[in-house]
DNA sequence: CGACAGGATGATATCGATAACAATTTCAGG
DNA sequence: CCTGAAATTGTTATCGATATCATCCTGTCG
């Protein structure tokens, strides 16, 4: 539009308009349209001979696909939406790399969003994927607004949820139980004789992941017969190291005995450790800590954090490939769950004097 | 599709089916394809009672607006297209959020993608994003390969380069010189009295900013007479903070007497910082070390680190409102760059003893 | 009271590729 | 040399919305 109001000093030569259609390149070369187009995807039986000689007109004219025409008319956009609650958490940023790689060489592009964990921002993002007519899409979590369950059942799209467990999933799920996995953190620390556990974590219901780490927490301490737990909540997320530091120290204000402390990510447990050091505490002869997440800090900082690891990746590149399955079996799959792995990974934060952690 | 096939028991009403358009929006309402269309925009004149009407139908079958058909018509794809190293790095998810929060409520949609750090795979990036038509394109550093180029000339669309400021800029360019904040921080680290620099960062030139760091890291040392610095380089990006670990190690051994050690970025700094600490070592007493970027980390790790900060977050945001500028003026406007703010931030891992920071 | 400005709505062509089917060519085997 | 199947290419209609221009309606002012 711009360059027919006023015909500038672009360095192009006149016939580069960027108008350039497949029709043109298939005058150029002296065939269809529907050549070119056929030239253009591998399975299409188009003579060898013929297919040079459009990419070379492809090249020589600088012609570029226009997908969105094309998929207007094959009624497949190529998109898979996929929506993460922070792009800046790591975790999830390696879930989205995970998905990427999945979809490398599928023909298949990822429309990637941000709900910066809100069900409502949520709500928006899926109608404003929906209106690109996604072949699948991709969530994190299981709660979604009604609305946002409506617009998806009328997709009649391929929809994943992951990083949890959904108690009423929409389809296919790839993902692992936060309450269990954070239980079996206590129960192992339990395991080496720690008896006075603390918690800290988010205060609201909005990070999902996280309140059913601290459930899982707090059912587990009971359980063993150790009393409620210690629980310091702090703000909404997304988690910040800093959060971390001052959680700490209001939780050993009210309880200075504490023996233990879990923190609902890596991320508030580096701050704890790194506000105990400076208040000239020692990690873990003073009190141990640990996270959740296994980001790339906690086997770097000193000392190392006990953590959950999660496999962030798999469960992008999972989550992509049941969306493949799906799509290629024409949307007839079960709703299958995937379970990903996790495990205890025990570091100096939580070595107990005399009790050996490897 | 899928279900035209084989006609589940889905729970959709009958009427359900996927395949709503617009014509059967207005034939339900009782108005043309044209004023549904027109209602599902604030500018377009449609009286209130027809656009209220309208939206309850919209609601009530549950119609989604197809703008991959809009996009075909209108010539205009309502995608801005940006490519980043890497999203797993925080400074890049980062400038990506400051992007998306620009493009709020603009009616356009960011289309994200990684290079890692890769010219031939950015190349292969702006092909498959050119497809979509985009309406702009936002890229990270000056460095493309010719063929990037050319696509980019030819597609006539705003192009934004950051984080850097290009030799030869295509378009627009929002960054800063690299080489020159980090000849600030030695400078200012000079200017405290310490003489023997190290520096530590990647071998290869794939990470142009790095190079450039690195560059104007040792200019500056032998602008001020304190000799050659002393480099030591790790592998190809991203980096980790493992490598700076094992950096520091070497350059140590190499140079035992370093009185300082720069780092191509926090985190390398980070993972110096915590395997001097290991090795029984005192940042910054008995080296000091610094980083570059202002991550959280280094305000929250024991002890804190110098670094420069880099507004991330107004790169990003600055692209895209730069790229909106362009769009709005129809593509004239002059090919301007925009610097953005860098300032060094003086903290624990680089005081010198009886010379206080603040 | 008539005419006309301007708001609201409709009809039609079109965006650029691809699906679906038709036509043509090629070539093996009888 | 002929026949028919497979390979290759072409023609036409279409995907679903929007640009554009035409039409209709309302109300106001001379």
């Amino acid at each position: 539009m711009k360059n027919e109001d006023e015909p500038k000093d672009k360095r192009l030569k006149p016939g580069d308009a960027q108008k350039l259609t497949m029709a043109e390149v298939a005058k150029y070369v002296g065939v269809s349209a529907m050549t070119v187009s056929r030239a253009f995807r591998q399975d299409a039986s188009v003579s060898e001979e013929t297919r040079k000689r459009i990419m070379e007109a492809v090249d020589a004219l600088g012609y570029v696909l226009d997908l969105s025409a094309g998929s207007l008319s094959s009624r497949r956009s190529g998109f898979i939406a996929a929506l993460v609650p922070s792009i800046n958490n790591s975790n999830f940023s390696d879930t989205a790399r995970g998905m990427t790689d999945a979809l490398q060489n599928t023909g298949l592009q990822l429309l990637l969003g941000y709900t910066d964990y809100s069900a409502e921002k949520e709500e928006e993002l899926i109608e404003a994927m929906l209106r690109r007519r996604p072949e699948g899409i991709i969530l994190t979590g299981g709660s979604h607004t009604a609305r946002a369950r409506r617009m998806l059942a009328k997709a009649g799209i391929p929809v994943v949820e992951t990083w949890e467990l959904p108690e009423d999933p929409i389809n296919q799920v790839v993902g692992f139980s936060n309450s269990e996995a954070m239980a079996l953190l206590v129960r192992t620390l339990a395991s080496q004789g720690y008896r006075k556990f603390g918690y800290i974590g988010g205060t609201t219901a909005r990070d999902t992941r996280g309140s059913q780490r601290r459930s899982g927490f707090q059912k587990t301490v009971e359980e063993l017969g150790l009393g409620p737990g210690r629980m310091i909540s702090f703000g909404v997320p997304p988690i910040t190291m800093e959060q971390g530091g001052q959680a700490i120290v209001s939780l050993l204000e009210r309880w200075p005995d504490t023996e233990v402390v879990l923190c609902v990510s890596d991320l508030s447990a580096f701050g704890a450790i790194m506000e105990c050091t400076r208040r000239g505490m020692k990690v873990p002869r003073d009190i141990a800590i640990a996270g959740f997440g296994d980001y790339e800090i906690s086997s770097i900082c000193h000392p190392r954090i006990t953590t959950i690891n999660v496999d962030c990746y798999g469960i992008g590149r999972q989550a992509a490939a049941r969306l493949l399955d799906a799509l290629h079996a024409g949307g007839s799959t079960g709703d299958e769950i995937t379970l990903t792995s996790y495990k205890v990974v025990l570091r100096e934060s939580t070595e107990r004097a005399g009790v050996p952690t490897a």
